[in-house]
DNA sequence: TGTGATCGGGAAAGCGCATTCCCACTGCAA
DNA sequence: TTGCAGTGGGAATGCGCTTTCCCGATCACA
């Protein structure tokens, strides 16, 4: 990766290093414009390219935004990594990605990782996880954000705050309500149907769907509803579909014991704490010979787009995905500038979603 | 973005700035434990990290890649982005984003870009463009990354050649067999559909599109059919869905003056030159009334993970999509180590995909 | 015409690190 | 004891660029 340099440059010009960097490229000062041209040319004819690392080096500010989330190829972090690109590029930085399957300790790693290279802003995306095996990686990832933040960086958070992370600013929260909008969806769901609910989670200890149980537990409890039983399964299409086999094992059952009541009695209803659960569980239902709507209602979380187009449409939560990765960006970079200009920042910016009901949890007997 | 630096961490632990370069990271001199121990101490006391910009300049090498896809929301390229930042993982590097929507005028924006990080290699995937309004743009990314190649990078090629690059080596294609497959599968379609075929396309000029329209085409020739109608539409679930309501319109026409042969003939049988597309084909003529296979067969291309829940399943051409990303990362880091070693290296990949025929064009009289 | 202000340009000092020399010291054989 | 290779460490240079600081020249104004 050898390249023209900006000495070079500046030689074949026959100006000064420091006049060549002044022309090429955004200084206050402005050279002269006979001179300003020469040099122009002069880096023209030899193809330079500015050594975006040496710049750098000498301004200390590297211009990257590091973006850190479980899987970019879920289509939730890839809705997430679409809003942070673009406000990268309207910041005129570049994104460096890294993933790590939500384990904190390869988050530590990415977050160091982003620090070496001297991220301007890290965003860092997907459920925390409160699971006992990860308490040491999780302490581990708060220390690191912690001193970055120290240093003066600013990471934005989508979802959650840090385990065990200390109140410094530099961190800039995302909220999104998945309690409030999991309760509400309960809500809704109970007014249409008299049956039984289910919820289909991720494991125990990841705070997101730790939230949408408890917030849909809520919600039917609020409802005069008893609480669901909750399956756990990995928080991704596999996991639904596994659960989803659970659950055409126990409607078959139930079935054979209480005689024939299929099509009379509204069935389960099921509510998977993300989209693409919801899909895996559907599927499993249908490759056990059930339909949806018919013999079990479903719900899912998110309203993932590339999934809208399913049959029958899936109920779910809308969250402005693009959007949170939008605003998770903007807040890191918008305080970089406007630092602690009026009063002073929030901190972060909540979001909110928005319950949609469509025909799969539509019973029609 | 401050920190300490390796000259602090050198003066805490009494040693030279050398010396504690050499401890701290893998280099060929090793000095003595005691002293490496108490550099070990001091970076640790201070919170050492090191900077990689700073590492870059002096070593001359990154240990970045770039990326460039037209969106990374769009699963195929977030399929593609995952096989990318596995192998980069392994190879501790860490990956540059950088999305362009497929304008060449923007790509080559991103590989100057990754040029100016001196990125280690540039993968680059997306289809190419032969549209004339492009000519400028394409010259100018070709030109943009020769130089790019001239210099020393390398860089990963996913589907086709850059329309207008040098034969250099630093390009490495991983090529996508587009026109084969989709002769494959116009030649199976066709085996069970006596009916009318129409390809829905996207703009004229994109080259993957054009290659699968024209395999096709040529897969119905041999199979002594006639040449199918090409729909043009944006390459995305948008122009998809608008073709869609453009075909169900024909279709009512064709059935309104065709006397009454519904579901007593074969309908039309449409080809979508992506999954994405055929999903927005498939909700449309959905939207319209009309339904699948029943009224209409549907193919796609590509296989997209998330849409192999869909029902009725969609037949399509399976693409290893993250095996495509990994190999197209590979092919430029491998040569980077390999240089020229044996014989030399044939400068790319070929993968292949597979035919997979499901219930969108089964039909069932 | 003289004087301070302004402007256009260059010299030089880093930014944080890797690395090449170079030196002092040790251990060994002669 | 001298000579020499080997070893562990430091001084210094440079990677490519930005940014003070400085200096000569030009300008406006008295």
């Amino acid at each position: 990766m050898a390249a023209s340099t900006l000495t070079e440059v500046a030689r074949l010009a026959g100006v000064s290093p420091a006049t060549a960097s002044r022309v090429l490229n955004g200084s206050a000062r402005k050279p002269g414009p006979g001179v300003s041209e020469r040099v122009r040319q002069a880096a023209e004819a030899l193809g330079y390219i500015p050594n975006a690392q040496a710049q750098a080096l000498a301004k200390s500010s590297s211009g990257l935004v590091g973006l850190i989330v479980h899987d970019i190829a879920d289509p939730y972090f890839s809705a997430i990594a679409r809003g942070v690109q673009e406000v990268a590029r309207e910041q005129h930085k570049m994104v460096l990605l890294a993933t790590t399957g939500g384990t904190p300790a390869d988050e530590k790693e990415a977050v160091a990782a982003f620090a070496a290279r001297r991220a301007d802003a890290i965003v860092i995306a997907g459920s925390r996880s409160r699971r006992p095996e990860d308490d040491k990686g999780n302490a581990e990832l708060a220390a690191e954000l912690d001193r970055y933040c120290r240093n003066g960086g600013h990471v934005g958070v989508v979802g959650q705050a840090i385990v065990g992370a200390g109140a410094l600013d530099g961190y800039h929260l995302v909220e999104v309500p998945n309690e409030e909008l999991a309760a509400e969806l309960a809500g809704n769901l109970a007014a249409g149907h008299s049956g039984e609910f289910v919820i289909i989670g991720g494991p125990e200890g990841l705070i997101t769907s730790d939230d949408r149980i408890r917030g849909f537990q809520s919600g039917l409890a609020a409802a005069g509803r008893p609480a669901a039983e909750v399956l756990r399964a990995s928080f991704n299409r596999a996991g639904g579909y596994q659960a989803g086999l659970e659950l055409a094992r126990r409607i078959r059952e139930a079935r054979a014991s209480g005689a024939s009541q299929e099509g009379k009695r509204p069935g389960l209803c099921i509510f998977a704490a993300n989209d693409v659960m919801a899909i895996g569980a559907a599927a499993a239902l249908r490759s056990e010979g059930f339909r949806i709507p018919r013999d079990a209602l479903i719900a899912g979380f998110d309203d993932i787009e590339t999934l809208r187009d399913f049959r029958p449409g899936l109920s779910t939560v809308r969250l402005p995905l693009e959007e949170i990765g939008r605003l998770a960006t903007l807040s890191t970079v918008g305080t970089e500038t406007a630092d602690r200009g009026d009063g002073h920042d929030d901190g972060g910016r909540t979001v909110t979603g928005q319950v949609t009901l469509r025909r799969s949890t539509e019973w029609a007997p």
